[in-house]
RNA sequence: GCCGGCGUGGUGGAAUUGGUAGACACGCAGGACUUAAAAUCCUGUGGCCGUAAGGCCGUAUCGGUUCAAGUCCGAUCGCCGGUACCA
């Protein structure tokens, strides 16, 4: 009988959908929650990138069920969002009605292709019933004082007149009009996020995610640790006070820098002696968006604010203060000390404006140890003026490439020591031009002379007096050749970082030194190392008050309000009497009223706003007149908790029962996209352990909501190249399951490549993968009761482990081809037996449900194979009783021996393996040095 | 610029984590079936030399460590992703 993948699979469908097959309870002993990010629902449909996720654990979720565990997998709806209100503003049609129609098709595409969700916990963020919860949420952050008001910059497009995000601004204008963004101060409703940064970034260390994620969290709060530091302005009561993570270069603080927006430059302004250059300043770099400002390319700029001094609190220096806009008031307090001498961006903008750079720290490498033996010495840079090479010498024992270096004799200047070390080893007579840069400090095991050394160096540039060299002593040139190097080749082949400082400082590529070190030219801290002049300078600021440590975050309070319609309305109403007032509980929730202009107010404003009736309330506090809230949540609010819900979705006295969450929580595993593992993983985690610290998550469960967590890669457009409407090569999954079948195309997007790597579509491989299942179909034909495939038993039971193993550790791939080397050794059977061929069925069943039911089904059974129990395999079976191995000589592969699985090593085998004819030819007349045999592995004979 | 990741046949990719490189699949070539084509089945398939046995080369490039390197180390080149002056 041929495979008729549509009438077969939509009858496995039906059947699923009418015994609730995957339908759950919270009474099973052991559970599994595997989630997958819930869609917007748009209007394109479910895409290839959803099904690779969504299928992925769709078979770990299968996987876990035929292991017993009561599996939960969920789906819903993140169905607020742009869209449908951009659609509404063109169309007037409701964005409610758009998200339902969307939702049905998003609905039937996941039934098309056999999905195993629990579709009784559905909900969408977008149902009063859930969004209720969603406000609550809100409520609660309002009462412990987490959710607040405040003035923000936004961007503005003056032409929309709307509030953007920094996506949405393009080079300066609006993406969708083109027109002039600026920022403006807005009220806005804000979540102290912040609060919770230190767990957030410690707790990662509870929970099961790749690597790269972790990162990617504590990149984005960008902790950093340092003091905060007071300057006084001379003549003025006035101070600037900087965040710092380098204390310890305050001694090279040499000028300051204010970001534009700095309200230090409106408060001296009477001071400021060039107001209009600075104002007009300003004003330029005001219209600069984010990314203009951000561009690293571009030159730094900046206006001294004249008249004005700063004073170094650590030596009393006056120091000029400048406007510029590489400092930014979003981070820190928007004011630094600028040290030329250790900060690339300062010693940059030092250079352009001539501003005095100081070196305050002496670099350090290595580490400083007992025993050491103390050494000054000198470093010679040598440049030909014929060619432009370097003079470098390259030690013959101890492969070593660098410059000439030698030891400062007593009496001596460095620079005599580097004229008479140059001549000495080299025999070129030179004369000492300038030292370059400051000392540096070594610490090193000094092969040549079998010590640990201490080093101080002194870099010395010289210059030949002519290029012909004298000769040297017999002892110099047996210790090391001269050669000459360009200036590329030298900086590659020299060995140590710190033998290249005189050459990278000679050609102006050494920059500032940002590393740690040794405190100099800053008084009585001189000689101390980095770590501990932090600590001294920060506890003499404190005692002197002008100081203190601080720790400082990237990540910021989380903008909570948008001017937009289609979003959950913010339970808060203002009432002149009693200011903001949370919404009373039982009230809620607040649905969104039906308008029928759904385009933003001129000013602004959300389009909630027209609707007067609605806007109109009474204040819940003093019951007065009152308005509410009209900007309403952004997207992440009901993105953030969702997967609590689903535990306990028809809850209508709390959010979730508690019982229901200590089963349930935390998630066991969440799959989704890479670009979702910064900024949703981040809310979600911070509102859960909100909810956890309120206690409507027990303490059981913990406060981390996510186990373990794994992002798929991309599914590209045939050829490689990302898919977009645009390009016209978006693949409709739609068109390929109704060729093919929903079992083909969940198949091939797991077998297409390795899960978390990016991969192009390619139609042939999906035919590959048809004409599989369609060979695994036909091997029903062969099904014998008295069959006996003793032959087989070692592909089957190593095919039971390794499509188990593979599933659990998402190497899909692998496991499919797996699936293939056994179908294929079945096909070569004559005949096949039930038992064997069950078996085959039910490992075959994550990745082709459909098929393995109906084959199932075949083999007589009368219920779903759904939740029948992952076959076992026999380890002993499972490994290969004989193993060939290779045998190599000299390390090329020359012969090889079949060996019983286990075999040690022993005289006979090696005997044996001696005498063999390959082997002999290749050792005939030698001297057999080594014989190595690694068991189960490798032979590997050694001769000479 | 910085931070990650990767580079293997004509193609997607395997490789027990240092142990016979190229599993599995696609494509291609030859053959069978067919009046023919499609579908299906069988055989072959990294390159070079050779009728063959066999040999040499081969995992981006160069170098190193090792009995043994796709795998480890160093440098270079290239691609992909993230990030953006974070003080």
């Amino acid at each position: 009988m041929k495979y008729q993948a549509d009438t077969i699979e939509k009858k496995w469908q039906q059947y699923w959908d009418e015994n609730n097959t995957f339908l759950v309870d919270d009474k099973g002993k052991q559970k599994f929650y595997g989630l997958v990010e819930f869609p917007y629902p748009s209007g394109d449909g479910l895409h290839t990138g959803h099904l690779r996720s969504y299928t992925a654990m769709d078979v770990l979720c299968r996987y876990q069920r035929m292991q017993g565990f009561q599996t939960l997998y969920p789906m819903g709806f993140d169905a607020f969002g742009l869209p449908a209100e951009n659609y509404a503003i063109k169309t007037n049609t409701p964005p409610k009605i758009t998200t339902e129609k969307n939702i049905s098709n998003y609905i039937k595409q996941m039934k098309d292709i056999g999905l195993s969700f629990d579709w009784d916990r559905s909900f969408s963020t977008t149902d009063p019933d859930y969004y209720r919860w969603t406000q609550w949420i809100f409520i609660q952050m309002h009462k412990q004082g987490l959710a607040y008001k405040a003035k923000e910059n936004i961007n503005w497009c003056t032409s929309c007149k709307i509030g953007l995000a920094n996506e949405e601004v393009v080079s300066g204008a609006c993406e969708r009009c083109g027109g002039e963004v600026v920022k403006q101060e807005k009220e806005q409703w804000m979540l102290k996020i912040t609060e919770y940064a230190d767990r957030l970034i410690n707790d990662l260390e509870q929970v099961d995610f790749l690597p790269q994620i972790k990162k990617q969290q504590v990149d984005w709060i960008g902790r950093s640790e340092g003091a905060e530091v007071q300057f006084k302005i001379k003549d003025s009561q006035e101070i600037l006070e900087v965040f710092t993570t380098r204390p310890d270069t305050l001694f090279g603080a040499t000028f300051m820098v204010v970001a534009p927006e700095h309200i230090a430059i409106h408060q001296l302004e009477g001071k400021i002696s060039n107001l209009a250059e600075v104002k007009k300043y300003i004003v330029a770099a005001k219209k600069k968006s984010d990314l203009e400002r951000a561009d690293l390319n571009k030159d730094k700029t900046g206006v001294e604010l004249k008249g004005l001094k700063a004073i170094n609190p650590v030596n009393n220096e006056e120091i000029p203060i400048f406007v510029a806009d590489y400092v930014m008031m979003s981070y820190g307090t928007g004011a630094i000390m600028a040290v030329p001498g250790h900060d690339q961006r300062d010693y940059e903008f030092a250079k352009k404006y001539n501003i005095e750079i100081r070196d305050v720290v002496m670099p350090v490498d290595g580490e400083v140890r007992d025993g050491e033996e103390y050494r000054e010495t000198i470093s010679a840079t040598i440049q030909r003026k014929s060619d432009g090479k370097f003079l470098l010498l390259k030690w013959k024992k101890f492969n070593w490439l660098a410059p000439v270096i030698g030891g400062i004799e007593e009496g001596e200047t460095p620079e005599q020591a580097a004229e008479r070390e140059v001549l000495e080893e080299t025999g070129y007579k030179a004369k000492a031009i300038k030292r370059l840069g400051n000392k540096t400090e070594e610490h090193f095991y000094a092969e040549n002379k079998d010590v640990w050394r201490y080093r101080v160096d002194n870099p010395i540039l010289l210059e030949l007096d002519d290029e012909s060299a004298q000769d040297i002593s017999d002892t110099e040139k047996a210790k090391h050749e001269i050669i000459w190097l360009s200036e590329k080749e030298a900086l590659q082949s020299v060995s140590h970082e710190y033998n290249k400082i005189g050459i990278l400082i000679y050609l102006d590529k050494y920059g500032a030194y940002g590393g740690e070190g040794r405190a100099i030219n800053s008084g009585e801290f001189d000689g101390l190392l980095t770590a501990e002049f932090k600590q001294k300078i920060i506890k003499w600021l404190e005692k002197n008050k002008l100081g203190k440590a601080a720790v400082n975050y990237k990540l910021h309070d989380w903008i909570f309000s948008r001017q937009r319609y289609w979003g959950e309305p913010i339970p808060m109403v203002n009432c002149d009497k009693c200011g903001w007032v949370a919404v009373a509980e039982d009230d809620l929730p607040i649905e969104l009223p039906d308008i029928k202009d759904f385009k933003p107010t001129d000013d602004g404003q959300s389009p909630l706003a027209k609707a007067e009736d609605w806007v109109k309330t009474e204040c819940p506090s003093c019951g007065g007149q009152a308005r509410r809230e009209t900007d309403v949540m952004p997207n992440w609010a009901g993105s953030n908790w969702y997967f609590i819900r689903f535990c306990d979705p028809k809850n209508n006295q709390e959010l979730i029962d508690k019982k229901k969450a200590e089963y349930w929580l935390p998630v066991d595993w969440y799959n989704g996209g890479m670009e979702h593992t910064t900024l949703h993983l981040l809310y979600s985690r911070f509102i859960f352990k909100f909810l956890y610290d309120i206690g409507v998550i027990p303490k059981k469960v913990g406060s981390e909501p996510y186990k373990k967590r794994t992002a798929q890669g991309m599914v590209l457009g045939e050829g490689g190249i990302k898919m977009s409407k645009s390009k016209g090569n978006v693949i409709n999954p739609d068109s390929y399951v109704s060729r093919y079948g929903a079992d083909t195309v969940r198949m091939y997007e797991m077998f297409m490549g390795p899960f978390d790597q990016s991969i192009a579509w390619d139609d042939k491989g999906v035919a590959g993968i048809y004409r599989f299942l369609n060979r695994a179909w036909d091997l029903q034909d062969k099904l014998d009761e008295k069959a006996d495939n003793v032959d087989i038993n070692n592909v089957l039971h190593k095919s039971i482990q390794k499509v188990g193993e593979d599933i659990v550790a998402m190497r899909f791939n692998t496991a499919i081809a797996q699936l293939m080397i056994l179908a294929n050794a079945l096909e070569k059977q004559d005949k096949i037996n039930n038992e064997v061929f069950e078996k085959f069925v039910l490992i075959l069943a994550p990745f082709a449900p459909h098929m393995a039911e109906e084959l199932w089904s075949e083999l007589g059974h009368k219920d779903s194979l759904a939740h029948e129990k992952w076959p076992k395999y026999d380890a002993k079976l499972a490994q290969d009783e004989l193993v060939t191995i290779g045998i190599q000589v000299n390390g090329k592969v020359r012969s090889e021996i079949e060996l019983p699985h286990d075999t040690e090593p022993s005289e006979d085998i090696k005997k044996q393996i001696l005498e063999q004819d390959k082997i002999k030819k290749y050792i005939e007349d030698k001297e057999l040095i080594k014989f190595i045999h690694i068991k189960n592995r490798i032979i590997s004979i050694v001769v000479k």
